[in-house]
Parts: structure tokens; C-alpha cells; sequence
DNA sequence: ATTTTATACATAAGTTGCATATACATAATA
DNA sequence: TATTATGTATATGCAACTTATGTATAAAAT
């Protein structure tokens, strides 16, 4: 599941996209597997990738224009590396500041706010 | 819309369950119009619930046993009140702890931690 | 040697949690 | 007298997933 043993399965909804532009803005160029290992250690477990969520949002990305992909021979098997075109790390930008915003107004929500300010 | 102006749809699903449960662990009896007004004013109206969602997921809480409610006459109208059972208080005090870890998961996927720990 | 696990991508079918729209009704405000 | 606010309720539909399955190579464990 692309959510895990921790958390209900609706909360992670809506965040996948956000995610994988964040890794990309982070980290340049991706494949997907990796990305899923890249969560996964980051959440510390606690959020999993399926392939089945990760793979057509990967497409969809890709037909919307926002990332482009290089596939790579690897011994006999391929890897996909995913990176974002210009109008993605434009995407890409809003999409984090909308995460940042929207963590922000959760913390309120639930009395968690923490002092901290995001630009 | 359940989700307003500022988020894009898919970020707030998820979060209604949770979101009534923090306001009635909080205030002890709410009815619906009342949360929704809370809602929008206290995230500085970027989220306005729907009655779409709202009362739908109400009616399932209170199936669920996790609310039971009060119907008062306000001159000729009606609210309904709700307020948690004793297992609905179990119930919230889980999903506002697994919300808690959740904001903190994101925060550490998009580099925003503060260094606030939550219990 | 052979089974299991990790790596790597892909798609189809079904479910859930909402948005959107609509309905009904009272009370206050312009 | 028209609009806005208050107040609850349901139905239809869609998007973003989950679950399941498929294909294939490579490494590690038994």
C-alpha cells in the first residue's frame, strides 16, 4: 500500500504528487524504485509507495509535461529515470509551497503549531 | 467545497474524520453549522467544510457509536448536537495522535521539521 | 541447486471519500 | 421583497487511490 502499518489510508491521499516532486526538485533525476526506497527510509517506515500508485501518477506526470524521462540499460534489465522539465520545477515549487501551507494550517487545526514560519 | 480557495482538492481528503473528532475531544458539543464555521475560521478560511461530507460522515459516527447525539429546538428549527461516547473519546484520542505523527512525517519528506516532538 | 527476496516496470478492476448539486425550512439583513 | 445566513439532509458521480496480477532479472539464503 502506498500508505503503511501506520497511518490510516486516507491521510496519505492527495500527497503522492507533492511527493515525487519534491524528491525530483531534491534530487534531479529518479527512477521509480528508488523513489519508493527514498520514502520509505525517510518516513522511517512509515509510508510505502505501491507501484500501483506510483507507476501511472509517473505517466501521468509525464504526459502533462511536467517531467521527462531517460530510460538506462542496467545488465539486462531498465531503469527509468524521471527529472522535471522546466514547467515541472515550476509545478513542482507550488506544489511544495501548497504542502508547506497546508501543513501549516493542520498544526493550527490541531493545536500543533510550532512557531515556525515558512516563506 | 470541503477543500476551499487555497488547497488543491486532494490534500484535505482524508482529514474530515479527524478534523470533527479534534473539535468534539476539544469542545465537547458541537452541531454541524458550528463545526463548519470553526473549521473555516480557525484555518483563516482556507478550509470550508461541505455539508456534503459533513453530515454524511456524522450520521456514520454516530453508527459507528462513536458520537451519539442531542436534537434541540432553536425556535422552530433544529440542531443536532453531537458529542463523543466513551469509545469515541478513545477513538479521537488515536486519531488525533496518528495526525500528530502524520504532519511530522511530512514535514520531515519536505524539510520542514521544527523540532517540535509530539508525544 | 533451488527457493526466497530484492530489484524494476506495468496495467486492470474495485473501493473510498469526498465534490457537486439539490432539497427543504427558518431567521435575519439589505 | 430579495438576499444572505442558519441548519440539516441525501443522490450521483468522479478521482486517487488499493489490491491484485503480470513480467523479468539479479542477488542472497537454505
Amino acid at each position: 500500500m502506498y500508505i503503511s502499518v501506520m497511518y490510516a489510508n486516507e491521510l496519505i491521499r492527495g500527497t503522492l504528487k507533492s511527493i515525487i516532486l519534491k524528491l525530483l526538485a531534491e534530487h534531479g533525476k529518479l527512477y521509480g524504485y528508488e523513489m519508493t526506497r527514498m520514502v520509505r527510509e525517510r518516513s522511517g517506515d512509515k509510508i510505502q509507495i505501491t507501484e500501483g500508485a506510483l507507476y501511472p501518477m509517473l505517466h501521468l506526470l509525464e504526459t502533462e509535461g511536467i517531467v521527462t524521462t531517460e530510460s538506462v540499460e542496467i545488465g539486462k534489465r531498465v531503469r527509468k529515470y524521471y527529472k522535471l522539465t522546466a514547467a515541472g520545477k515550476m509545478t513542482a515549487k507550488k506544489k511544495i509551497s501548497e504542502m508547506a501551507d497546508f501543513l501549516q494550517t493542520m498544526q493550527i487545526l490541531f493545536d500543533l503549531e510550532s512557531g515556525l514560519s515558512h516563506g
